[in-house]
Parts: structure tokens; sequence; C-alpha cells
DNA sequence: CTGCGATCTTAA
DNA sequence: TCGTTAAGATCGCAGC
């Protein structure tokens, strides 16, 4: 056995480039990471592009070595390895093994003489050897069959390279580093020999020995004088470069031979580790054993099922379904297990290609009569993944109508809770952080894109993909149930959080009229004058161009019309509001760009969309509120967003006058006075700030007077405008630069506001100090149910990132806490309607913000009820305001 | 054709 | 470098 290509990396040079290279990295218990990922980073690289037959990575020892017993002073000037670095060598190490690469260590040697040594061995025997290294020191052992690769510069040197960069053979840098020395590891060489003088040296004398043989012949100079002087030095610097080639190294190619992974002992690693990208592209999950998992084809065996199931602790559920719209899914299947052991599934609509049913599956009503007492008992925990569609699917009479009770535990909102920064909530993603391979949709679809599709899927694996299902949102919850009651989030979670989960849906399935012949008259209007300012704008510009393209737009004004150009963007100009207003005053062109603009908005996202949204069945638009789409604990809204609907211009009020209440109804909001500033009070107990919303006063106006020095009755509305901005801009921890920027004042003005502001509210200040503070020192902040964002830049080197870092833990407590409060109002609300047995329902949650659609003859109890609920609903140091208002459309409320 | 980042705008 | 949290339209590029 012989080995044609070895690869030996220089594992410590790499352990600290990616030290520094890489921005500081914790894991949740405050482990630095981030070099044993940048070292893993590479590792993998040079695994991937060379697939390397036989390798071995080498690390330094940390005491010293033998260079150090020549000369004391070898790589005294390195500063001690930083802390951070130090803890993280041995998780280096420990990765290297889980990838069943051989680790070269030595007490007494440097990875560059293992490397040497390997190099020795196998030399002259038919093997290639490339050393992965950006160290220059190794290059002394560059020849016809070993090559030196730094995969971060992608850079290779063989002695043709070595040639052309320092004008020498390999062989000969050994003595040329001798005189020129190495800063770095601190080894003289010769004062006053550089990289040109050592090299025309060596060149013209072969060697050190031919040079000081001969050096009584060179001529007098500065030189000579001190290659005389330093004589012991240079003899010394290469016996602390010349690379040691005799230490014992594995001599058997075997030994270097690359073998597949560890997969237990990578998997822990990565875990521990907490890189869960990695995870998921090293680790090759093992596949659910699905022998636990039975179809249930007939009522005899629905009953055996349901009698198991009916024992256990808790339901888990997950229904399929031939579409992804909840509100109008039919019921193909549904999948239901109560323990880890076994798994049932009921198939109800699954068809052959023509649409007939398949044999060998149960009605809708069978499995709707075998699950409704247990789904509807209000003592059993239904645990499931994104309950809120099965709730709404079961709840379908065309479904069953199953109206789910009892605790509900979503391992959605679990995963969410735990960490709210997540990019997916996916269960396939959750569950591979378990170990667990899941079959994907697409793949047991077979990549049928109809959205149909999972009803002509067969049974048997339709079968194993959903017991799969809850079979891993259950293995989820007992991972999560733990982890939530050691955080203090298992109330939030269950309380609250699921709690909510009814609520929304059916939220989601009331939805809001909407007037479609007014939508359709804006948008023919809007589209009418949407021409003629493209006309309009095309004249102006002398050419044809795609106004909707900022890059063409801003060619157009910054290259063509030479207008003074503002900011600059990644790409290009800038050519957003603040620019276009700026150049608006100068020429026609882009004040009708502004106006073009926000009518192409409007009339695309807001009239078009939302016509094409309305349900056919319902008359009605219906949102998706996703409750884990934040990272600060508040609702998204999508689909179409009725979060974010126009409000401030006139066309925006005639967008909402189409949003109307039904016949014989009100709309009826409430929203929170302030809430974000009142939290603020709060948590601050800034004496000003609590006097001022103690005593009722309006906020915006008592601040203006403050930083404005003149009585509240003096304001006028400009200052007071100025008032609000910085208001808001202290919930965001915005700079003086920001409000510059945002109110067209200089920065100097900018600052004194924010000075008078910070002189009048002490305790905000203070506030903003120690929130900022404990974030630093526990790593997240939280809210005032306990809710919880890791902040992991919080202590980031790069400034840029550590003030991003701050900004959020100032304003997730705020925004967090506003987001609590209104969910427990919505959650007393609901309770509320119910027990007086009133007719309202909640349409919408815009953050501070509940919209109700009421019976007219109950608009009077339902505000009663509704301002109780919101205002009552936590007690803060200063009393919560909520201002309601009634009428036909959302632009009445 | 699909996916994705960048830019811009809407809301709280 | 400089203001938090979202969703969505559109452009334009990269990759299939």
């Amino acid at each position: 056995m012989t080995c044609q290509e070895l690869y030996l990396i220089d594992g410590s040079a790499y352990i600290y480039r990616a030290y520094h290279a890489i921005a500081p990295l914790n894991n949740s218990r405050g482990m630095p990471t981030h070099a044993v990922y940048g070292f893993l980073t590479i590792l993998r690289r040079i695994l991937r592009e060379r697939q390397p037959e036989c390798l071995a990575v080498a690390f330094d020892t940390r005491g010293p070595v033998f260079r150090h017993r020549l000369y004391p002073q070898y790589k005294a000037n390195r500063p001690a390895m930083p802390d951070d670095l130090a803890v993280q060598l041995p998780y280096v190490k420990q990765a290297v093994q889980a990838y069943n690469i051989l680790t070269l260590e030595d007490g007494d040697q440097e990875a560059d003489d293992l490397i040497a040594s390997v190099v020795e061995r196998f030399t002259g025997k038919d093997c290639r050897v490339v050393i992965v290294s950006g160290d220059k020191d190794l290059l002394q052992l560059v020849s016809d069959q070993v090559a030196l690769w730094d995969p971060m510069s992608d850079r290779s040197m063989d002695p043709r390279g070595v040639q052309e960069k320092y004008g020498l053979a390999p062989e000969q840098l050994l003595d040329y580093f001798a005189l020129t020395g190495d800063s770095s590891d601190n080894v003289p060489g010769v004062p006053g020999v550089g990289p040109k003088t050592a090299a025309r040296l060596i060149n013209e004398y072969a060697s050190l020995e031919g040079l000081y043989g001969d050096l009584g012949a060179m001529k007098a100079s500065r030189v000579r004088e001190n290659l005389e002087k330093h004589r012991s030095e240079a003899f010394l610097s290469r016996d602390l470069i010349r690379l040691n080639r005799g230490v014992t190294v594995p001599e058997s190619p075997e030994a270097y031979r690359r073998r597949e992974p560890d997969p237990e002992a990578l998997r822990s690693l990565l875990v521990e580790l907490e890189f869960h990208s990695l995870l998921k592209s090293e680790v090759p999950a093992g596949k659910v054993e699905t022998k636990g998992f039975s179809l249930v084809p007939n009522s005899t065996e629905l009953a055996a099922a349901v009698k198991k199931l009916a024992a256990g602790e808790w339901l888990v559920v997950d229904t399929e379904t031939d579409s992804l719209d909840p509100l109008t899914a039919n019921l193909v299947g549904v999948s239901v297990c109560a323990g880890t052991e076994a798994a049932w599934y009921l198939p109800c609509g699954h068809r052959d290609e023509k649409g007939a049913l398949l044999p060998d599956q149960l009605t809708v009503e069978e499995i709707a009569a075998a699950l409704r007492l247990l789904l509807e008992d209000p003592e059993r925990p239904k645990i499931g993944h994104n309950l809120k569609f099965d709730w709404t699917v079961l709840s379908s009479k065309r479904n069953g109508g199953i109206v789910m009770a009892g605790p509900l535990y979503d391992t959605m909102i679990g995963a969410w809770l735990l960490d709210p920064g997540r990019r997916s909530y996916k269960l396939d993603d959750l569950c591979l952080d378990l170990d667990l391979k899941m079959t994907s949709f697409t793949e047991v679809v077979g990549g049928d894109k109809r959205a149909d599709s999972f009803s002509r899927v067969s049974l048997a694996a339709a079968r194993d993909y959903s017991c799969e299902d809850v079979y891993g949102s259950l293995r989820l919850f007992l991972e999560q149930k733990p982890a939530l009651e050691k955080l203090g989030l298992w109330s939030l979670f269950v309380d609250v959080e699921c709690r909510l989960v009814p609520v929304l849906a059916a939220m989601e399935r009331a939805g809001i009229t909407l007037n479609t012949g007014a939508l359709a008259l804006l948008s023919k209007e809007f589209g009418d004058k949407l021409t003629e300012l493209e006309k309009e704008i095309h004249r102006l510009a002398g050419r044809e161009f795609n106004i909707n393209s900022t890059q063409q737009l801003g060619e157009l004004l910054f290259e063509e019309l030479k207008l003074p150009r503002g900011r600059k963007t990644k790409t290009g100009y800038s050519t957003d509001v603040k620019v276009l207003e700026r150049l608006a005053l100068q020429h026609e062109l882009p004040r009708l760009v502004l106006s073009y603009r926000n009518l192409a908005k409007l009339k695309s996202t807001y009239v078009d969309k939302l016509s094409s949204l309305v349900s056919r069945e319902s008359g009605r638009v219906h949102t998706s509120f996703n409750q884990c789409g934040t990272a600060t604990g508040r609702l998204s809204s999508s689909n179409p967003n009725l979060q974010n609907i126009p409000i401030r211009s006139e066309d925006g009020q005639r967008i909402r006058s189409a949003f109307v209440a039904a016949p014989g109804c009100v709309l009826l909001a409430g929203d929170y006075s302030q809430i974000d500033l009142r939290v603020l009070a709060h948590y601050s107990g800034d004496k000003a700030l609590l006097q001022a919303f103690r005593a009722g006063e309006d906020i915006h106006r008592q601040t203006a007077a403050e930083i404005f020095f003149v009585s509240p009755q003096l304001i006028t509305p400009e200052m007071r405008r100025v008032a609000k901005t910085i208001n808001f801009g202290i919930v965001y921890g915005m700079s003086s630069f920001g409000l510059a920027e945002q109110m067209n004042i200089s920065r100097k003005e900018a600052q004194t506001f924010i000075d008078r502001y910070f002189a009048h509210y002490q305790g905000i200040r203070a506030f903003m100090g120690e929130i900022v503070a404990k974030a630093r020192q526990d790593g997240f902040v939280s809210t005032l149910l306990g809710r919880r964002r890791q902040l992991l830049d919080i202590n980031h080197r790069d400034r840029t990132r550590r003030e991003f870092a701050e900004r959020m833990a100032i304003n997730t407590p705020i925004q967090g806490t506003a987001a609590d409060i209104i969910k427990l109002a919505m959650l007393q609300v609901d309770r509320e309607l119910r027990a007086n047995r009133l007719g309202g329902r909640m349409l919408l949650q815009i953050h501070d913000e509940l919209v109700l659609e009421v019976p007219e003859a109950e608009c009077r109890a339902t505000e009663t009820l509704l301002r109780a609920a919101m205002e009552k609903v936590v007690e803060l140091a200063v009393p919560l305001v909520v201002n309601l208002s009634v009428g036909e459309s959302l632009a009445k409320v």
C-alpha cells in the first residue's frame, strides 16, 4: 500500500488565523467558539476541494520546545495566547479526531517539525506531499515532490514559485532566512541584512559557510561589518529556523489514509458548540425508525388505536390536507400518537390520478367521531407543530368541526421562545438538531407541484411521512419542556402563547370585509394617474426608462441630468425618499418620481393585491398571523400583511375606507396610548416620565416644553413634532446622527436636543446604561413576562455590531413587553366576549391596537369591555390608557 | 425559470 | 458607523 498524495495541515497556524479572521462567536453557555468554527471551515474546504487520499493535521505543543533551549528569547515577543483562544484548542483537536484524521503532536516539537519529519519519511517514495500552510518557514521543504498550498489565499508554491519570489532555490532558503531573521518569531538574523541583501549574498556564496569562509575577501562595508559582528547570531538563527526532520512519526501510509468521520463524535461536538448549520451538512442524521407506525384502514382498528391513545398522558396530532390554506383545506389524513413507541395514520382523502378515493380508508365522519372525545377533552394536553393550522383545519365543518381544547403545547412556539432569533422553525429543521432526519414533503409527493399533491401520495408513504411528524413533534416537546421550565418560560409558553393559538385562528377565520367595488375604482384611478405620471416623467427625462429601477433612475438623475448626488448605496446611487425630496426642490422630475412611487406602491401592494386575496367563500380577506415571526415577541401578519395598511396619506385613507364592517356591525378599535413610552416609564422609574403619565399629560408636548425651554401652552405643532420624533427615537436607541438625518437639522442641534432630553429624563439615561450592562453580563434581555432574546453580539469587538446589539438590548424589553401586554389583553378580550355572550369578535391586532367587529346593538357594552380588558390587564407603575373609536370602516377608526 | 440579495416603501 | 420590529414589490444577477 502506498500513498500517492499526502496533505499535511499546519493546524496551529490555522487556528490562529481563524481566531483573528472570524468575528467572535459564543455558544449559549458563553463559550467562545469562533476559532473552532473558522478552523472547521478551512478543514472542510480542504476535504471538499482536494479530497485528499491521505492527510494529517499537525499541532504545536503549548510548552517550550527545543528551540527555547537553544535560544531562550525564541518567540519571546509573542503575546501569550488569549484565554478565549486557549479554551478552544481542545475542541479543535476533538474535531480533528471526530473527522478521523491523524493528529500529529509532540511535547518538544512544533507543528512545522512534525510536518518536516513526515515529508522526510515520504519523499522519494513516489508520494506527492502538499503542505497546507501559509507559513514561509515551511518553504524550505518545497521540492519537486513537495508543494505548499494556502487555502486562505488559494496560492500554491513549488520550486519555481520560490525561485520567482526569492530568487533562490528552496534548499537555499534556510541560509537566506538565517540572515534576514524572522521578527515574528524573534529570530535575530543579521542586522542590516534584509531580503535583497540576503538573496544577493546567498546567490553569490551559495551558503552561510560559503559566505563566512569568503568574508575576508569581501570589500569593507556596513554589511560586512554586521556579518562579522553577528556571525554567531546568523548560525544560531539557522539552527532555529531549520526544521527538525528526525521526529518519530507514523511510518505507514495507512495511518494517514482518510477515513469517514465518526458521526456520533462529530454530532455531539457540533451540538455542544451549537454549530447547527454544520451539524446539518456534516452529520448524516439517522432516519426515523418507522416500525411503530401503523395505518388504520377501518373503524375496527380505529377503535383499537383510540383505546391505546386514550390511555396516554397527552395526544400528539398532525393533519394532512390537500391545501396549505387551512380555511379551505380538506382533510386527507390525521396522524396521532401518545408516546414515542407507536403512531397511527388515519387516512381519509387519498385518491388515485383520476380522483377516485383509494380503498382501505376511513371517512372524515369516522375520524371525527373517534377523535372528538380525545381532542375536545379539556384535561388532555395536545401537542403538535404549528397547531394553529391543525386547529383551523379540524374546526372546519367539512372536516368534522372538532374544536381542539385542553392545554396546547405547540413545538413551533416552544422552539421560538427558546430561540426567537432562529431562521427556520420548520419541524424538519428542528428535528435535525435531535439527529432526526425527516422525509421532506417534496420527497413524499415525488415532485408533484399541484397544490393538492398530498392526496395522491400512497397510503404507506403517507403513513411514514405523517407519523414521523407526530413522532418528531413529541420528541421536540420532550426536549423543550425541561428547557422552557429551566428558563422560566413555561408559563409564557402554556398560559400565553399557546392559549393565543385558537384566538389567532379565530381571527384569521373571521377575516375582514373588503369593499371590492371601491377598490376596483381606486385601481382604475391610480392606474390612470400612473400612466400620466409615467408619460410626463419620460418627457422630462427626454427618453423612456424603467421608473421602478433604482439603477436606471440613478443613472438618469446623477449622470445625465447631473443633479447633486446624495448618499451612495452598495451598488450605486441612493434614490430613496430623502434624496428625491431634496432634488425635488430644484427639479420637476424627482418630484414626479416620488408621486409615481407612492401611487405604484399603493396600487400594487394594497389595492390590487388585496382585491386578489378576497375569499370566494367568505367575501373577506383572511390574513395569517405569524406567531413566531419576530425576535421581540410581536406578531407579524402576511398574505396580506394587515399590519401595514397605509394611514398617513389621503390616498392611504381611501384604501382604509375599503375595509368595512359586516352589515349590522361596526368596527371598534382600541389602541394603547403611548404604550412603548409607558413601558419605558415603568422600567426606568424616571420621575419626570412617571409624573407626566400619572398626570395624564400630553407627553410629546411635555417633552417639547423641556427641550425648548418654554411653557407647554406655547408649544407649536412643529416643536411638538420634534419632541415626538425624539421620544420615538429614544426607544430605538437613536443617536444624534440619526436624529439629525431624520429631521434635517444639524448634528449639533440634534445633540443639543438629546442632551436636554436626558438632562430632564435622567432616569431614562440610567435605565439604558443599566439594561445594556445587564445584557453584557447575561448575554440576553427579557420582557415583563420573561420572554428572552439572546444578544450574541453584545460583547463583540466590532463596534458596529456591538452597538447594534446594544440598541436591541434597549428596544427589545420595551417592544417585547408591549407585545406581552397586548397578547394578555387579547386573551382577556376573547374570554370576556364569550363569558358575556357578546357577538363581537376580534379581527386584527396591529401591535398596539385591536380591531373588533361588533353588532351595532352591542357597541356600547363591547366598548366598556374592551377598554377595561386592555387597561387592566397588567398593572404598571403608570396607568395604561386606551383610546377607542368606532366607525363603519378602517378609515373611521 | 428559480432563487436570492439589494433597494425601496408601508406600518407600529 | 450612526433607528427597533416586520412584509412585500421590483429589479437584476447567478445558477440551472
